[in-house]
DNA sequence: ATTATTTACATAGCACGCTATTTAATTGGA
DNA sequence: TCCAATTAAATAGCGTGCTATGTAAATAAT
């Protein structure tokens, strides 16, 4: 009995999320930035002028959550959406010249919380731990 | 560069566990639970009669989200609140006879997300898995 | 060419996490 | 005893995830 609980990967998974996602955002608030329009910055600082759709694939999220994200982005002057020539339906996402401005301090935020969340283990245990995360996920997208 | 995004251990964490949850999400569903029902319940099959304050505890949640959760599982017909004999502020939480009843079946379905999730994975991997997991959400909560 | 399907995106509504604030009861100190 | 501090719980407001649905444009099929 008490399988499930503090014991089961499902519960650990969540518990460990919730404290990155809380480190992150207590690091990028005072950049005026939450987790998730942090990771879509990641991938506009990477290659900026993407589409919706492009965006929703490469951080596997719904598209409604992305549309909901690039909103609040839109109001705090973090994109702008420019209309796309080749699809009128389609409006690139482009950063701001605020959003560019933020890309150091705030890659040094996350780096700062990878490096407290996994203080103490080497690297060896780092690329277990990386790999580990990585079959599993590959796991339930299979199942 | 690209230090963070599809490697870090953030973003991996955060995927991973919003898979755990999705896949719960959907096997608990026809029998009209979510997720962080599931994990009250987890801990009211435990021992019943307990106070909002040693709920959110045991989950490691902060007491609005509790509350809420306790709303709607209130609403949902799966606990209901007596008043505390020893403490006239306090509400000790009970099950019903619906929530009893669903004991094995939602365990059972919580037990096959893991199983699907940890698919491959060994003894040892998955004791490695679990220790990992534990050392990092030991590092943020002491950050 | 017209119609049907697919695709891009928006919106509504909900679960669940958070912080901040409020109310009521309890406890502790002067 | 009375007042201050603490504690239990509720509520408001928001971010981020989801499903389901709607709308307009592009593409495919007849």
């Amino acid at each position: 009995m008490d399988q499930f609980q503090h014991n089961s990967a499902g519960y650990l998974a969540n518990h460990m999320a919730r404290l990155f996602a809380a480190g992150l955002a207590r690091r990028i608030q005072p950049m005026g930035l939450a987790p998730a329009q942090f990771m879509v910055l990641l991938e506009l600082w990477h290659s900026d002028g993407r589409t919706q759709a492009d965006l929703t694939a490469a951080l596997d999220v719904e598209q409604a959550t992305m549309a909901n994200t690039l909103k609040r982005m839109e109001r705090d002057g973090l994109i702008r959406r420019l209309p796309s020539e080749e699809d009128r339906r389609a409006r690139l996402i482009h950063l701001t010249d605020r959003a560019r401005a933020l890309e150091a301090e705030a890659k040094a935020a996350a780096g700062a919380q990878n490096a407290l969340a996994l203080a103490g283990l080497d690297e060896a245990e780092r690329a277990t731990f990386t790999a580990l995360m990585r079959r599993v996920i590959g796991n339930m997208q299979r199942g």
